[in-house]
RNA sequence: GGCGCCGUAGCCAAGUGGUAAGGCAGAGGUCUGCAAAACCUCUAUUCGUCGGUUCGAUUCCGACCGGCGCCUCCA
């Protein structure tokens, strides 16, 4: 079984078969945030099923080179950054910093570079002047540079609008009439006064100005894979489905007619997270920040776990119900987890378990079918869903074989071991300061001793008082144990 | 108007031309001093509606109803 993705350029899943086997260098681009604010969930869903992809290339075998831009100049950042009476990156400096807090939070594995469009205007440069030496962009009447879409028979290829119309009242750019043909998209615009206010504009043969938007992504993605591989194509390009047209259709345009190579062989795109019906968005102030839901004291597994459970190509409505759902299938995860540590102290692979569930190697056979599981479905356009179910039929088969005394407990927590290095949804640890576990064990200890000598009501006001703390309590054969919730 | 997606149990959500995964919630039971955790059992004759193709459709086709997205700077 080999990886099968859902590519946006052909409209089926295809195999996914790099130009080598593994251990084979994967190159994987994915379009980042815009810094001109907090990213919502919905951004990070969107960062989430790349991530998800990245760790599943790694997991089976590839050496991922992964990018992700920052696109810290574009309209947005510049007017935040002019109404805030700042510069621009006075303004975006804050702006990356919480991305990168956030992205650890939600356990995003970093990308290897994580290239600036601010800091990557020579090799901006470079591309336009290589499509103004080959003709296919020109200077428009207001000074800026735009790419001629009729200089490129294969525009729209991605997003199938190649006969696309203007919708009906749809508003008119202020550049139209600057445009040879009102489909030609900006590469490089002329810098404007409040450009120039906020430090945005850069001085190029072709004139003073800025990136377009879609520049930044074509110019960084080719020089990053130009330094680490030689290679004008990217094996992958991932993004929202939101920025299939214009921003992927343009991006292609623009690297295929510089290179006259295919830009990127597998466009994948994820659905957006919706509330409500409708699609997070700044614009319609439906949203909510990682931050928010880390402040909430959300576990950051129980969103991942959400996220997971829902396929990257459909549509997620957000609920507080759903994360809480989500929550509590990470909680017994994390249980199950915890118990095959424990009961393995002994377990080795062929067991000792004579009980009735569970013969020698019982949990490893679950495990192992539980890989194949999780393998096929993963293999199968990333359905997560899917492995998701195998991960908890594996829990639960796992737990019983447990309660019947099974062995083999060290092969399986080997297996989720492997498994969490790509869904990673272990529920995080809540430490607990020294006193107040100082003040646990004491607790504890008169709760025993309440119980030793039948004095219930005595247990019971303890237990009450731990629980007040947020101390969740479990009695178990070697003690009781404790955690905080 | 153009292109496209979605509609599966109380909630969330996989899925296949051959008879409905998984999670959460709920009910009963085992265990426990009681709990907790775990386990066992149960919870969709049915997959928006109506037609069609087929031996057989939730799965293919058509129409309709409902929800949503993109159509120039939104992940």
């Amino acid at each position: 079984m080999t990886l099968a993705l859902y590519n946006t350029l052909t409209r089926r899943v295809e195999p996914f078969t790099p130009l080598a086997a593994p251990p084979a260098r994967v190159t994987l681009y994915t379009c980042g945030p815009t810094v001109w604010n907090y990213a919502h969930i919905g951004n990070f869903r969107t960062f989430l099923f790349e991530d998800l992809l990245r760790r599943y290339l790694a997991y089976s075998g590839y050496d991922v080179f992964h990018i992700m831009n920052l696109t810290d100049v574009d309209d947005r950042t510049i007017k935040a950054a002019a109404a805030a009476g700042k510069r621009l990156d006075e303004h975006t400096a804050p702006f990356v910093q919480a991305f990168f807090e956030d992205r650890d939070y939600l356990r995003i594995a970093p990308a290897h570079v994580y290239p600036r469009a601010t800091q990557s205007v020579p090799a901006m440069v470079r591309l336009v002047e290589r499509l103004l030496e080959r003709g296919i962009a020109y200077k428009g009447d207001d000074g800026s540079i735009y790419f001629a879409i009729a200089k490129f028979p294969t525009y729209g290829r991605l997003s199938r609008l190649e006969t696309r119309e203007l919708k009906v009242g749809a508003r008119v750019a202020s550049d139209e009439y600057a445009k040879d043909d009102p489909r030609d998209f900006a590469l490089w615009k002329k810098a404007e006064p409040i450009d120039e206010q906020v430090g945005a504009a850069w001085d190029a043969p072709f004139g003073r100005g800025r990136p377009g938007w879609h520049l930044e992504c074509s110019a960084m993605s080719l020089e990053q894979i130009g330094k680490c591989c030689h290679a004008e194509t990217l094996d992958i390009h991932a993004g929202g489905v939101d920025l299939i047209f214009p921003h992927h259709e343009d991006e292609i345009a623009q690297s295929e007619a510089a290179t006259s190579k295919p830009f990127a062989r597998f466009w994948v795109h994820g659905e957006f997270l919706n509330v409500r019906g409708t699609k997070m968005s700044k614009r319609f102030g439906n949203f909510l920040t990682a931050r928010d839901l880390r402040d909430q004291g959300v576990d950051a597994a129980a969103v991942r776990l959400l996220f997971w459970q829902t396929h990257y190509r459909k549509a997620l409505d957000f609920t507080d119900d759903a994360l809480a759902a989500a929550g509590a299938g990470v909680k017994r995860l994390g249980e199950f987890y915890e118990r095959l540590g424990r009961d393995g102290g002994r377990g080795t692979g062929d067991g000792d378990g004579g009980g009735a569930g569970g013969g020698g190697g019982r949990l490893a056979d679950l495990a192992a079918k539980f890989e194949a599981d999780f393998r096929a479905a993963l293999d199968d356009d990333l359905n997560a869903p899917r492995a998701c179910a195998a991960l908890f039929e594996f829990v639960h088969n796992g737990n019983a074989a447990l309660d019947g005394g099974a062995g083999g407990t060290a092969a399986a927590r080997a297996v989720l071991d492997r498994a969490m290095s790509v869904l990673d949804i272990l529920p995080s640890a809540k430490a607990a300061d020294p006193a107040l576990e100082r003040w646990i064990g004491e607790r504890l200890a008169a709760r025993d001793k309440a119980r030793k000598s039948k004095d219930f009501k005595e247990a019971d006001r303890v237990r009450a008082e731990l629980a007040a703390k947020g101390v969740e309590i479990e009695d178990t054969p070697s003690g009781t144990k404790w955690r905080l919730v």
